[in-house]
DNA sequence: CGACGAGTATGAACTCGGTCACACCTTGAG
DNA sequence: CTCAAGGTGTGACCGAGTTCATACTCGTCG
């Protein structure tokens, strides 16, 4: 994003595009803008910290990392999305660390900034707690889907969600343009990476999807929304 | 719970205990209680609904139903707890079903009086995000345990944390006042009845644990957290 | 440009836990 | 009191997916 006008940037950030206009230019002050290099540490898991991001270009992983060392991918989040809500509105440490997926810009807006400003306008309020609740219901979507559907059925899922969040379209092909790894896949799926691996093979050879410098691209959308239900 | 005088009742809820005083009497002629019979339906998920409750005596337990019909339950709220929350902050429908696992009791509360209420009180709209952060909080946790520990661990762990959330000391033992079945516990760790059954047995002949009437009754509280890790 | 590290590819062996099948208890409704 | 229904107990079998081992491919950095 070569927009470096604070107030303009905002606007592109949907949590604040329903703000009213004249809550607008105070938070066009607040906020801080930083450009992140590829696999960066954004936050730390566990760490306390009142920092709200907001994702200008550029993608971002959030990890939680298992007593024995494995990692979790939560969800990938991509422009105009925001995170480190939780522990800015509960004071509780990190629940996830955020890492950078390639180079990217982030604002950010301290606690006591976001306090002030929800305390003039209900709207943001309103707002985050939105973020908050869409949370706990993409999280229970997974829940349930991690404890039903084999391991094919949650990955197909996983790229259908990807796609239609994040998704290019050309043509009748959608690409997903974020870089991620096998490893990544199945840590998003609870699965190995061999297993990601094989499944992909059966749906390259089977002309479903193809790989492009790290990147997917579905062709045949409809199969694997096929493929994400039993 | 005996006491039937609503204001009286307000003062018992942990979201509402740390309510200004004045605020506490309006609240308690919006609420109204209501008595549910064993395995009475509180809320269907996919509904759409305005209502939030107050458990005051007896067990719940939120659950969704996956497309092949399996159930999957998510939590398990006792006295004091608060649920619906997310369809009425959201207006979504709802994310899981509710089912009484014995006879209790339950307040609710009306959207419209609810919202009333928040724009008096500002310390309610901070209780209701807490609740929904720490809803957050335990899912990313759930999640991550599911795609990361095998079953005994998971059960484990799952006992372990019924018994500190709802767990009665008798002496160095723990009682689950809760009526779970095998099947209920399977569906909360994303385990076949038998499989619990399975490790329930081992535990037993171990003495780490012993049923009585329904209830699981923990001997060894320290083993049982230690099978929780690995 | 060449080499090292990260990611990809692939198969063989093993194993946890699910499925199935069946018998046995409780418990509460009539 | 009796029966049906729902919950519990237990073993045999088998299959999806992990683990392990081993090559290969690519891109980026000295």
């Amino acid at each position: 994003m070569r927009e470096h006008d604070p107030e303009k940037l905002v606007a592109r950030i949907p949590l604040f595009a329903t703000l009213e206009p004249e809550a607008r230019k105070p938070l066009a002050n607040l906020i801080r803008v930083r450009r992140y290099s590829a696999r960066e540490v954004v936050v730390w898991e566990g760490e306390t910290g009142g920092t709200l991001f907001l994702s200008l270009t550029g993608y971002f992983k959030a990890i939680t990392t298992g007593s024995d060392g494995k990692e979790m991918l939560l969800s990938v989040m991509g422009p105009g999305e925001v995170f480190g809500e939780l522990s800015v509105l509960d004071g509780q440490p990190r629940s996830a660390s955020v890492v950078t997926l390639e180079p990217g810009e982030l604002a950010s807006l301290e606690r006591p900034a976001l306090f002030e400003l929800m305390a003039t306008s209900p709207r943001l309020a309103i707002g985050l707690i939105e973020v908050l609740a869409q949370r706990v219901r993409t999280l229970t979507k997974r829940y349930e889907t991690i404890s039903t559907l084999d391991v094919p059925q949650r990955l197909a899922q996983v790229l259908v969600s990807l796609a239609q969040k994040h998704g290019q379209h050309e043509g009748s092909r959608v690409r997903i343009p974020v870089r991620l790894s096998q490893q990544d896949l199945g840590s998003m799926v609870g699965a190995t990476r061999e297993s990601v691996n094989k499944q992909l093979r059966k749906w390259t050879e089977s002309g479903v999807l193809h790989r492009e410098t790290g990147c997917v691209v579905i062709s045949d959308f409809p199969a694997l929304r096929a493929a994400s239900a039993t």
